[in-house]
DNA sequence: TGTGAAACTCACGGCCG
DNA sequence: CGGCCGTGAGTTTCACA
């Protein structure tokens, strides 16, 4: 497990771009379109499978279709050294918090969240407040997106994310 | 454009559920798991899909693996009144903005940003300061994913040849 | 709407170049 | 590695309740 070094020739390059624009193609439309047997194709994405370049495969759903209709970044400023690891906790604990990561700059972290209104958010956002760790947080809620169909768009798993392959 | 008002009862969550979890998974598997026939599945999705509830299938790649090993978030000020328009379009032209949206607070947009290396994204970076309408930028670097299995997948076309190093 | 049966297509494993 | 082939399973469409 955990592979670093994978190499990828033209060929999975092809592959991926195809499962990537559509996740449910099968292998022989594949293999026809980029000149390979439908067996060769299953083998690369076995292998990518495998080594981990390709983690699953999902359904892009749009949120607001599911009643997620406000979304928000929100910076994190901790008190003292910061604690990603406690953060990390809260973070799984809030179906909300569709992602989480450490950052530079000001802020400790940065949050991704989800909620079904701006009155849902200010709820998640005052316990997440009300965690001893956080000194002060910023928010920064989203309009509009620009980029249609962008992987984030509305591809986040909806909260609760979950992953596994047959 | 799309319809607002689509009603979705717990079958049609399920198989959201299903298929989210696992967009290759065939329409008998899910079906034994619910209690429904493959064909009445089959039409649930195919409805859904109409309805825009669900807008693909995706494959979940593993950024780094393509090249892509550096990702930011970088604030936008624009000049004057905020031109969403044209950013909307400097975005579609950069291969290395994920995604890009129009914010509440100080900035006027906030991109998302892939890029291969801390250089490449420094060059992204300036190219985008110097599009005229932009003023000021805010750039933070993600350090670490807090939650593993964010979906936050960019794939496209790579970076200039980066690939299997080390 | 959900069910059942039909034909078609695909996935998967084994074997060979 | 890639191509070929056979079997079993899944998909898709139809008519019917």
């Amino acid at each position: 497990m955990a592979h670093q070094p994978v190499s990828l020739d033209p060929l999975d390059r092809k592959i991926l771009a195809a499962l990537v624009a559509n996740a449910r193609r099968s292998f022989v439309e594949i293999g026809q379109e980029i000149g390979l047997s439908p067996a060769a194709v299953k083998r690369r994405v076995d292998r990518m499978r495998e080594s981990e370049v390709i983690t699953g495969f999902t359904t892009v759903v749009r949120p607001s279709a599911l009643g997620w209709r406000t979304e928000a970044y929100v910076e994190v400023f901790c008190e003292g050294a910061a604690p990603p690891r406690r953060l990390a906790e809260v973070a799984r604990t809030y179906p909300e918090v569709v992602a989480a990561m450490t950052v530079t700059g000001g802020a400790d972290a940065l949050l991704h969240i989800r909620a079904a209104d701006i009155e849902h958010f200010e709820e998640v956002l005052e316990r997440i407040r009300a965690e001893d760790f956080v000194r002060r947080t910023n928010s920064v809620i989203v309009l509009t997106h620009l980029l249609p169909g962008s992987p984030d768009a509305g591809a986040s798993a909806p909260p609760r994310g979950a992953e596994g392959v047959s």
